[in-house]
DNA sequence: CTACGAGTTAGAGCCGACTCTAGATCAAGC
DNA sequence: GCTTGATCTAGAGTCGGCTCTAACTCGTAG
């Protein structure tokens, strides 16, 4: 277990962000993490606490829908860290409202959903093996 | 304009549900439509309304994540027309499951973003030029 | 000493979902 | 008749995001 000296394996923050050690250091290649990651003895990658947290973001981030380049960009920010603050805040709202719009559209499609089960279930209620319908569902046409 | 006999021409199709032609095709060679598209003089495409009502909801499924695969199942089951009305039903539900728990983690990291969001608007607004960071940004810490 | 498991790199491969191309056909307007 | 623009088919190409392979190096246990 190679928590010799403060450092996490790039294995055990596989199993920390439910991330593959592959996609792992597919991230670094891409220059999606905010800091480079220290290196022990034998070039093993060593994970920092904040390492982890940022990989976090990441996740949280790739879970919303930011593709790669985005995140690369905010870690560039990050990275060079000073003057373009505002660039930073301005990807991370924009960010922010398509998430909001994102939940707003799923919102919608889960109603439709739902009705259409309603409808379903409704139909497949009265009479079992009843009416049935080549063409396309029961649209909500009442 | 082809609205010859009832019957919109793939062009409108795609102006109408946002899809592309190209995709209509794709979707159609895929079989994700529920029942075959009528063809008019000169074998075009004639898409009906219950055609375009299909086609719409594909657009949501596909909005809310619904792999391919799993439509044409949905679209097979349909076109079978009997017997799986359960397993309609059961695939419908478990997607359905599978938007809300979509939602909540989306409203989740929302909060997040959006408290990372007010963290660095603060940290700009004193001190603008001021305490930089370069190590992954303010975790919530307090 | 050696075997093993976990790590390293560079680069290839894969998958889902389109997206586009080529070459042909068709329908309508001049 | 000729041109223009939409359509047709079959099949190839693209893109994002992983995912895997090969060949090698470590470090520790037995």
């Amino acid at each position: 277990m190679p928590e010799t000296n403060r450092g996490l394996s790039i294995g055990q923050v596989a199993e920390l962000t439910g991330l593959s050690v592959h996609t792992l250091r597919f991230y670094e290649r891409e220059g999606v993490l905010a800091a480079p990651v220290r290196r022990g003895p034998g070039g093993r990658r060593l994970y920092s606490k904040s390492d982890v947290e940022w990989i976090h973001l990441c996740v949280n981030l790739r879970a919303t829908g930011m593709p790669l380049p985005a995140i690369r960009q905010y870690a560039e920010f990050i990275r060079q860290g000073t003057g373009d603050e505002e660039q930073l805040l301005a990807l991370l709202r924009q960010h922010r409202d398509q998430v909001a719009t994102q939940i707003e559209q799923l919102t919608e499609s889960l109603g439709l959903i739902t009705r259409k089960i309603g409808a379903y279930a409704e139909q497949l209620a009265r009479g079992a093996g009843g009416p049935v319908r080549c063409t396309p569902p029961p649209a909500e046409r009442r």
